[in-house]
DNA sequence: TCTTGTTAGATTGTCGACAATCTGATTGTC
DNA sequence: GACAATCAGATTGTCGACAATCTAACAAGA
């Protein structure tokens, strides 16, 4: 019996295609907290009628990176520091979790995506590619939640995912100053493959602080001025 | 100058209606697990057309508790041992770190409302109305996560509860037995307004695991006779 | 009998138009 | 000038119809 693994095949509907360009819009910054999703003129640029649009904005609103008021628009979420602090400290705890479950759970093939990962990263720091950059670190800090084997921890990660990515998205853009090129990651790495599971658990909580704090005060700087919208 | 507290206009959009309708039915169990939605049908039925139905069905989609093949149908999510298991570890992880946000936020105003949720419990359960008896244990359940002051951690509490909810109403219908009538809450609520906060995060743990039990022993005699759907 | 091709019916995905609502500018009144 | 009423334009919400796709039954051929 042939028994190839065949991935399942790729949703072909307009809904999807518009969530998938519209996430990265706002993930990437292109799309400002704040700023107001006209459906007319969006749909026009996409060459897509409002429908699909609608419906892949109310899957954006449930993801938490949008928010909708009935009749007056749809609009990105704004990104206060207190957001930040929130999605901070509760990562903390679900960091402990993850890494928690997949320690046992680590063999070959996680050390050997971990090391891709890890290139990724390094790759788009050669690059200069910051927003590739933020994309891979957060791959690379998400793998432990793919192996954790616990749906419902993946997907309440990818929804925080969503947010730091916005933020690490909003940071970059304002600073305009590359990351630095030391491997931050290097330790992180290592740690993971070894046998000190606690010692990982702390490094990913301190570690994570340091981004954090770098995010936090730049935020709180923004909170005075508010942004505009669109 | 006059500062009334004004509680925000409830929405009046048929999504939002349709939204709460269909959560609802999906939750008390009267839309049952792997279920097919016909839209057609819905719309008809709801006197409504199916742009606002499908809207509403994408939101759904987005909260975890409905499903989405493209072209195929939208189906109500499937309850698996593992499905229940992971909310159940998870569940466990967010309790400890809500009761310790929460610890020293609580007033007078949180153990009046702790004592009105609990009054509510123990109403539904003299009324031997099981799915009332659910949704307010819920409720008093959540109270440490509306008190934690962390957006984030409410949001991700809220998809939980969906699920918990539908595998509570699952659980009852095909047991068909009232819950106890013994208040198994009462000591939550005294721990809760007590002093020792480590003793309240252990007798969380401890409770949830036990209605946790009762669950996953059911769900795993299910496992073998899946739902043939509708 | 098994497999493959065809087709009709049902259902989901998408479209364009209309209705309801909001915003702000304008007008009229004091 | 300040304020309320009115109105036009723009935008969102909803509808009914059409297009694309799937499913299952049936027919044809090996």
């Amino acid at each position: 019996m042939v028994t190839t693994d065949f991935s399942p095949i790729a949703d072909t509907t307009r809904r999807a295609e518009i969530v998938a360009l519209l996430r990265r819009a706002i993930l990437t910054g292109q799309l400002q907290p704040g700023q107001k999703l006209n459906e007319l003129r969006i749909s026009e640029q996409m060459r897509v009628s409002r429908a699909p649009l609608r419906e892949a904005m109310r899957e954006l609103v449930q993801e938490g990176i949008l928010t909708s008021i009935p009749y007056a628009g749809t609009f990105v979420i704004d990104v206060t520091a207190k957001d930040i602090d929130d999605a901070y400290s509760l990562n903390q705890v679900l960091d402990e979790f993850a890494i928690e479950r997949t320690w046992p759970q680590r063999d070959q093939r996680f050390f050997d995506e971990l090391d891709r990962r890890h290139e990724a990263v390094k790759q788009a720091t050669r690059n200069l590619d910051t927003t590739r950059q933020i994309e891979t670190a957060l791959q690379l800090h998400g793998l432990i939640y793919e192996w954790a084997d616990n749906s419902v921890l993946l997907e309440t990660w990818q929804r925080l995912t969503s947010r730091l990515q916005m933020y690490f998205a909003l940071h970059q853009h304002a600073r305009n100053e590359p990351v630095p090129a030391e491997d931050v990651h290097e330790i992180y790495v290592q740690l993971m493959k070894g046998a000190d599971m606690r010692a990982a658990q702390r490094h990913a909580r301190e570690h994570i602080n340091l981004d954090f704090e770098q995010l936090l005060s730049y935020a709180r700087s923004l909170e005075q001025r508010p942004s505009k919208g669109a």
